[in-house]
DNA sequence: TAGATTGTTAATCGATTAACAATC
DNA sequence: TAGATTGTTAATCGATTAACAATC
């Protein structure tokens, strides 16, 4: 079966959201409570949970714990997984320090730069390592996601490097379309910003424009 | 007319492409160049652009100068953003000093944090103001945009302040739904960690899990 | 003119939502 | 049982794409 792309996105807010529910000690939520939270409607949580299985009980709605432990099997929480950033910048910096990865299961493991200054400095920790380096360091510490955070006119190149190392994945934060054969995640950050800018202007009217437009 | 919301967004990838082209001192391009940069259809390219205005001409293409003009006023370009970042912490720090505003039409022009150790200090040549004095910032300094990057229990607390000042709309990097009546746009770091994380695990399966599953 | 490429329509594809029988 | 809420179907909505007449 097909998983549209949108529910696996928001299986991640799912998870979240219901880890909130733990935390305040509610053991039973109905789709229509979830919905609430993500502002969304309860018919789409219950299909998107519906893709992977039975997990709610009928007239009283979802285990929290149960549920979390299905999704987090689902989206592969358990897994650890070792990420490499490319890029030692003030971006790349900041993402090795970044609490929302260090809590979950992202373990920022080496951080590369190809300015022979920044090399051995130590940056959260962890000591800056030529890009030169990159395949062997890939391979000796079982890195599976990196992270590119360098100029745009670096970027293509260091994806080529990164997907020839072996890496199984990139997040990237450069605003170039990356042409590599793994899968690939884009982060757009000055996009974000020009849509939100965007919809300022349109004001009510966002996504309107009258016909003499 | 109802323009997709997609389509906004691919927008801002049109002018960046354009500009790209216009550095190559490419004069003319066609849907078919455009689409396989950015690596969709044509046909989608000609329909995005055409709700906006006829802008090619058959058998030619368009004018790289005149689309990038035509799409500097749709999106809104020409105008200059006032930007304020709340959170001085890590990610903070990093957008203040991200090429990829400076060098567009955002303008960081206020840095603020709740930690009086923080306040006074300059980060990016500015100097960080204490979360109190918001809403008299950003009717001095006219500040439309407020980037929120402080950890997820101050966040709701935080944008309500943010629209109470006045700001027009929010970049949210923390990771809730925030509740608020003025527009914003998610950057939503981990959930892109997650959602590669989900794609790697399903390899060429991505997005298709058998019946039996 | 002949070749190329647009602008636009209609068909397709994919995702969301409402509605409701099943059932706890 | 009566009330609540699921899981699922079918309807709707929205976005993408192919196809092609218009025309540079």
């Amino acid at each position: 079966m097909k998983i549209p792309k949108p529910t696996v996105k928001r299986l991640g807010l799912y998870y979240r959201c219901l880890s909130r529910y733990k935390e305040e000690g509610v053991n039973f939520v109905s789709s229509q409570d979830i919905a609430e939270r993500l502002n969304i409607k309860p018919s789409q949580v219950r299909k998107d949970l519906s893709y992977f299985g039975n997990f709610g009980k009928r007239g009283l709605g979802y285990s929290v714990n149960k549920l979390l432990g299905e999704i987090a099997f689902i989206i592969g929480v358990n897994k650890e997984w070792n990420v490499a950033i490319i890029g030692a910048g003030n971006l790349g910096s900041a993402l090795a320090n970044y609490p929302g990865l260090l809590k979950h299961k992202f373990n920022v493991v080496a951080i590369f730069d190809n300015d022979r200054e920044k090399v051995g400095k130590k940056i959260g920790g962890i000591t800056v390592t030529h890009i030169s380096d990159l395949k062997e360091m890939v391979q000796e510490k079982n890195i599976e996601i990196a992270v590119i955070a360098v100029p745009e006119s670096a970027a293509q190149y260091v994806a080529e490097q990164v997907e020839d190392s072996g890496v199984k994945g990139i997040v990237n934060f450069s605003p170039i379309k990356l042409r590599v054969n793994i899968p690939v995640e884009d982060v757009d950050i000055t996009l974000s910003f020009e849509t939100l800018a965007y919809t300022i202007i349109m004001g009510d009217n966002a996504f309107i424009l009258e016909d003499d437009e």
